[in-house]
DNA sequence: TCAATGGTTCGAAGATTTTCAAACCATCGA
DNA sequence: TCGATGGTTTGAAAATCTTCGAACCATTGA
């Protein structure tokens, strides 16, 4: 049965406009948000750009995606599965995450 | 004549998106963003939600604005006029000023 | 049942940011 | 000309973030 551990992620009224836009400050990780906008991808099918970061780094810039409300962190067997949290976002900050998913970099 | 010392800013074309969700990342630095909205204001117009930041706190967080390319920030006889990038921000990266500075806190 | 897989967590080291006092600088008014 | 005003810069200390190895944990396949 399930699963691995839970991970705790903010109600939608817990995330901060602050917070998320800290998590899309690193290129790393809005690289991130961005491999997720066509749906939710297993975390062995998100690549960053440095192909060598250790997978705690990895966890780590997941963590803060997740704990700012920009990603859902659910068990899927022994992977995880990420995906945005599209409705969130877009339900207390609309427009913010097309505009900075659609910006060129 | 003039003037106060002229302050470095990046181009449009050197202005990052990553940059300017950095500097707006934080609450007082939002919070100054927003106080430019309805046009330029002096700095000493510009208040921080604690009125006992010493100025050179202050001055640090415009220059976090200003080098992200957030903020223009002008010589003003002896004061300092700072204003909104407004033209070069929505020119690159359409929508998210508007979707910043309009979001609930 | 055991090993490999796909992750998270912990702790420490390093890097970056933040904060502040102090020194500095140009402008304005008297 | 001089003092007050409105700011910037610098340097150092404190706080925060990032990175990474090591240990750990649950799931899957053999």
């Amino acid at each position: 049965m399930s699963s691995s551990p839970d991970l705790p992620h903010p109600e939608r009224s817990e995330i901060s406009l602050t917070g998320v836009l800290f998590a899309l400050s690193d290129p790393e990780r809005l690289a991130i948000a961005r491999q997720l906008v066509d749906g939710p991808l297993d975390m062995a099918e998100c690549h960053l750009s440095n192909p060598n970061v250790p997978k705690s780094t990895k966890s780590h810039l997941m963590k803060v995606l997740r704990t700012s409300g920009v990603v859902r962190n659910e068990a899927n067997g022994r992977a995880r599965r990420l995906s945005l949290r599209r409705e969130d976002l877009d339900a207390k900050f609309p427009g913010l995450l097309d505009a900075v998913l659609s910006a060129e970099t």
